[in-house]
DNA sequence: TTGTAGGCGTTATCAA
DNA sequence: TTGATAACGCCTACAA
């Protein structure tokens, strides 16, 4: 206590940043008032709770030693609560800002944020490293895991914390609460709509199926275990409706791509050029690998749909804006459902389950098949 | 202690979230191992100081009992880090996704947070409100404040935390490093740029001059006056350039927008042509709001730039698309360099500062004036 | 290799 | 309206 005193004493000057002093505390401040420290602690916290005159010298003379209010740190550890919630997407932080599906997401998570007043940490979670400690350590109040696949040490990491949390188009944890589409009719539609054009050699790019980097073909087994719940789906919606039409599904080729680039997109589809020169039409997961694909046409000079029909998935702006045929979800609602479910205390323990709507889009991108 | 170890003991079910018990401790587990707490601690901080049988035998205890690892408070409140950096900018936090200017900062920012595996926490700091708690009690190890007025009270509350700080594109603080660019050299060549080509009598559009939210004509004194840095030096800049050339200032009308997007930018021209119906180009302080511009111009079946020219700011994607004279300026390269800035201990107390260089880009929407 | 003990700065509880 | 006391959960010299 004497110590504390003692420090509080000592110099006077209004720096800014009191150099070589030890910093002000709420103790050392009390100390200088001559008051308990509940007092000072009530002047921040519970202004009703002491007189008006002795809040304010308790404010003046904080100022006056460059306190700045109760230390977040020790707040957080003695009330249990950090006024954040944690984000974990399957990539590098620098992806939140860079595909498009990820930043409508973000911006759904943040207009909630923003009515609740509370931070949004962005934590960090390289899905080709396995150091799971960001996440161990993240003083946030409730986690949303993006687009996780099933066996990831973070995703593992976040269900450990015991906090609140919601998942998002990615697995369903039992007892966690999820938000999502209905990934199978969306693709059951593409494809019906290609199988209505005529459309029986085709070709199919996907997003990453394991956490392992590997770009190139994908067997059926692959595809049939893939990690990623979404990208699943949606493959095996396309292989039911290909089937029921009478078409052998090992037959179409299916390639992989882990990074989620436009030119990862393109590559996919020199690649799936390569596999079967002969197919008229090219099926994407996402709108991003699409356009990479009618770049790539575009350099071989094939005219889409033409020569080749093009579709995707998901209905970010870009692809809207180059007529795709896709499958528009609403990404930004997504995001609000997820901090939605986050905020809400829940009632029960029971998993809430929250599917939002999506849309087929007839852009230009598809046509009958080239004789 | 012995309590903990009661609780320790208690249930032993293997439930993610032990219901109805309370959760294990570093403590708790030191308890039900027979070892102390700092072997425990040491278990997860420091391996190599105890025998990797035991720490095998101290983790497989943790994970029976549910024990995620050290509470990140606690470590926190102890080490005095978080492994965090906290960013305020001067708007809702949603702002962060939509505003591609904002978008490429923050990608920015996270290259350099993915090297260092440090977390990014967006702080809530609207602009509109006085409400500052949540700046006192982010729990972050320093904070980047992009684009905040010198008044703010936020950035007030940034400063009164003492920690390491880093400003960009704003209020050149005393002994805060900082980043940003040279508007007014940029925006004379805007200026000189029209002025070559001809134009006498344009119309200014910026951003917000202050906290307050006003939209319509700026006076002189307001202009002078702005606590955005970043508006005042532009509008400096182009009075000294028009001026220079021999045109009065006071007889340019200058229209304000709190907000910044496409549709103020619309509404701004708007007013701006009623303000003076013979301007024969646009000056924006930003990209946004050039291309807000254009569209207001477009619904007026006016032509750019046979009737009227436009010139923006920035060098986003869209308005280089639209082949918008501008100037370009390396967004994301800013906030590399103010993470750089802030995760780098600084040698001494002195303030750094790095100006990125700008590039003019002439468009297609500049052309001598109508006659 | 392991244990002891003090303190990080705050808030909650209860009493005065 | 104010104050004393006890946690909150952990890290880290220092000692053994």
């Amino acid at each position: 206590m004497e110590s504390a005193a003692l420090w509080a004493g000592y110099g006077s000057a209004m720096e800014r940043t009191p150099r070589g002093r030890r910093p002000a505390t709420l103790a050392s401040l009390a100390a200088e008032l001559g008051v308990s420290r509940t007092t000072v602690s009530n002047a921040y916290n519970r202004p009703d709770q002491l007189s008006p005159q002795l809040r304010a010298r308790v404010l003046e003379t904080a100022q006056r030693l460059g306190y700045p209010g109760p230390d977040p740190m020790a707040r957080s550890l003695r009330t249990r609560r950090t006024g954040a919630v944690g984000v974990l997407l399957t990539e590098q932080l620098s992806y939140a800002f860079r595909d498009p599906a990820a930043v409508n997401f973000l911006e759904g998570l943040t207009l909630e944020c923003d009515k609740a007043g509370t931070g949004l940490l962005l934590v960090p979670a390289n899905p080709e490293a396995e150091d799971v400690a960001a996440v161990s350590s993240a003083a946030v109040d409730g986690f949303v895991a993006f687009s996780m696949p099933d066996d990831d040490p973070h995703l593992k990491a976040v269900l450990a914390r015991a906090l609140p949390t919601v998942v998002c188009d990615q697995p369903d944890v039992p007892g966690v609460d999820i938000v999502g589409i209905d990934d199978g009719a969306a693709m059951r539609e593409i494809a019906q709509h290609l199988l209505t054009l005529g459309h029986r050699r085709v070709g199919v790019i996907c997003m990453r199926l394991g956490r392992i980097r590997l770009d190139g073909p994908v067997d059926l087994s692959r595809q049939e275990s893939a990690h990623y719940h979404v990208q699943r789906h949606r493959l095996r919606a396309l292989r039911d409706s290909f089937e029921a039409a009478g078409i052998a599904w090992d037959r179409i080729p299916v390639v992989e791509r882990f990074d989620h680039t436009i030119e990862a997109g393109a590559s996919a589809a020199g690649e799936l050029l390569g596999l079967d020169p002969g197919l008229t039409a090219i099926i994407a997961t996402s709108d991003v690998l699409a356009l990479g694909a009618m770049r790539a046409l575009e350099r071989r000079r094939q005219r889409v749909p033409e020569d080749v029909s093009v579709t995707g998935f998901d209905g970010i702006r870009s692809a809207l804006d180059a007529k795709l045929t896709t499958v528009d979800q609403p990404v930004v609602d997504k995001g609000r459902h997820a901090a939605r479910l986050l905020l809400d205390p829940s009632p029960s323990s029971r998993q809430r389950r929250v599917t939002v709507p999506t849309t087929f889009v007839l852009g230009a991108t598809t046509g009958p098949p080239r004789l």
